[in-house]
Formats: C-alpha cells, structure tokens, sequence
DNA sequence: TTCATTTCTTAATCTAGGTTAATGCATTTC
DNA sequence: GAAATGCATTAACCTAGATTAAGAAATGAA
C-alpha cells in the first residue's frame, strides 16, 4: 500500500480531482475543506491518526473538496472500493455523525456547537488555530472569539 | 417482506426506538425529523415513492429521529443489515447529498438553499406545506414567505 | 354549508452573528 | 534579530433571519 508523506500545508487532493482514492492518516492532521463562490474556506472535517478523509462520493465523480495537511502528516493511499459489511459500518458511523452535525446546524446556537465541538474533539481543539475551529462551525474568528470571553466570564 | 399502510399523520418511528429496520416507500410521502429542546421540530429528510427512510445509525442504536407520513402511504419494512457492495453504494450516495448539505448549510444564504431545494425536490415542493419546506431549510415560515415575496418581485 | 383549524402573509421589533478596522502577539522568514 | 506575515481580540456598526402579533386565505370536519 502506497504511502505519502505530507508537509504541513501540502495539498493532497483538490476541487475537480477524480475522487476515486481515499486517505488513511497514519500520522498527523489533515482537514477537508471547501471554498465557496467568495473565496471563503469552509472546513468540512479534521482527520487526525487513525481517521479515515476523502471525498464521500461515488467512485470516479470530481471531488468537491479539498484535502490538505495541517501538520506535517504521513498517509496511505487506499482505493475506493466499498464493499463488504465492515465498510458499510463505517460508512453507517459516518452518516450517524453527517445527520447530527445537519440537526445540530439547523437547531442549534453557535455556543452550543462549540461547546459540542470541544466535547467530542478535544485533543483536536487543541492541535489548530482558533480561525479553522470557526470555519468548522460555520462561523466568524471574530464570533467565536466573542463566545470564549463570554465563555470564560461565565464562571 | 412484510408492508405497512399508513394513514397521513401517522408516526412510524419515534426518538428513542432502536432503530433496526429501514423504510422503504412504496406510496405516499414520509419525512424524518428532530425535535429539540425547545419543542421545535426540524426536518431531516423527506422520503416520496421509491425513496428509503431509516435513521443512519448503526443497527439497535436508539433512533435520533420521528419518521411520519405526510399523505396516506404505504412502506416495505426492512431489517437493517448493511453488507454488500449494492447497499454501499446507496451509502456512499446519502453521505455525498449529507455532504453536499452540510456545506451549503454552513455557506449558503437561505435564499440559494431555497432555490436549491426547489431545482432538486421539484415534486416535494408541491406536496408539502411550505412551512415544513421551511423547516427542512432551517429557517421560520415566515423569513421563506419573505423569500418568496422578494423572488416573485424580482421578475 | 358553516365553523374551526391550520397555513400563509405582512409588519414591527429584536438579536446573533457578520463586517470592517485597529491593535497587540506570535511565528516565520531572510 | 528585524521585518513580515499570520493569529487573536476588541469594538462599532450592519444585516439576515428570529420573534411576536395580527389578519387573510385555505383546508377540513360536522
């Protein structure tokens, strides 16, 4: 299985790519993300070790995402190939965590996502900049900035 | 495989049930959706003819979500059981819309979600009330009627 | 048909979060 | 180690969408 070293801020795949490899992270950090029509990031997901980033798409369809590296992070290159029951519960963990993150962005206050983030990726709140955090959340730096002084008054 | 007829208005799953079968519309039109904290519900999806419905959770995991029918209906119900390269695919393609929507979510004014929803769910749009299309979008009823009242003067 | 219920619209007001801009720190880079 | 770049914070102001409320239109039930 081939294996790619990545230095930090190194893209691995880009809008457009045909998405027809996945990414096993065995060290490092990378993210996924996409720019919209004004040029602004929206991260999609952190992929610490361990964790498994692609595009989720059917084999052989253009990526929409970019994919880089936010550490200097080594990968190794996995071809599409969904089959079998344990992808298929992988695949199912992920949807299961894609439909809370749609709830929680329909239903929920930026505050309660960030506290939720922090919860459920603590290590990686503390591994990049406070800017990629908001992007994840789908807010400003300058929001979530407000959120901690707040945050930390609260006590 | 065993059928279910559905009166409109009827629940077919609630928050808390374990969630191990799958839905899969013969007739009629179901949706899934939360509520939160505050009583408030929050469409997840909409399911018309041919379309399957299922919390996206791992087997005997408690369900996330209510599913109800929208119109009188008729569903097949399905033991979860993810194996295969056939269902991977259908997976693989839920997670790409999820994707897709989180992303727009997190990007998107509500205006272009709007649009987005009408060019990909032209039929739903016909048959739901257009505060459940609201509902589905995130926002009230009454920021959709806004939205509607400025598209038809911009003509 | 008539009455009741739900849905849609409009308008006034409010607020979370966006935008812009300035300042102070940390980091890279040379 | 100076300069440049990137990051976090704060503050003033702005805007999309929420909230509240009331009336009109549609749907359904008796």
């Amino acid at each position: 299985m081939k294996k790619i070293a990545l230095k930090k801020g190194q893209i691995l795949q880009r809008k457009g790519d045909l998405g027809s490899k996945i990414y096993q992270v065995e060290a490092g950090l990378l993210r996924s993300y996409s720019i919209d029509e004004k040029g602004k990031e929206h991260i999609f997901m952190f992929a610490p070790e361990g964790w498994i980033v692609a595009d989720n798409l059917p084999k052989e369809e253009p990526s929409d995402l970019f994919i880089d590296a936010l550490e200097d992070s080594v990968v190794s290159v996995i071809e599409k190939d969904f089959t079998g029951e344990f992808d298929s519960l992988k695949l199912i963990r992920r949807l299961s965590v894609l439909q809370k993150r749609v709830i929680m962005l329909m239903s929920s206050s930026s505050l309660v996502r960030y506290e939720h983030f922090l919860k459920t990726y603590p290590d990686i709140s503390q591994r990049v900049p406070q800017k990629m955090i908001a992007s994840y959340l789908g807010i400003t730096p300058e929001a979530l900035s407000k959120i901690r002084g707040e945050q930390a008054k609260r006590k």
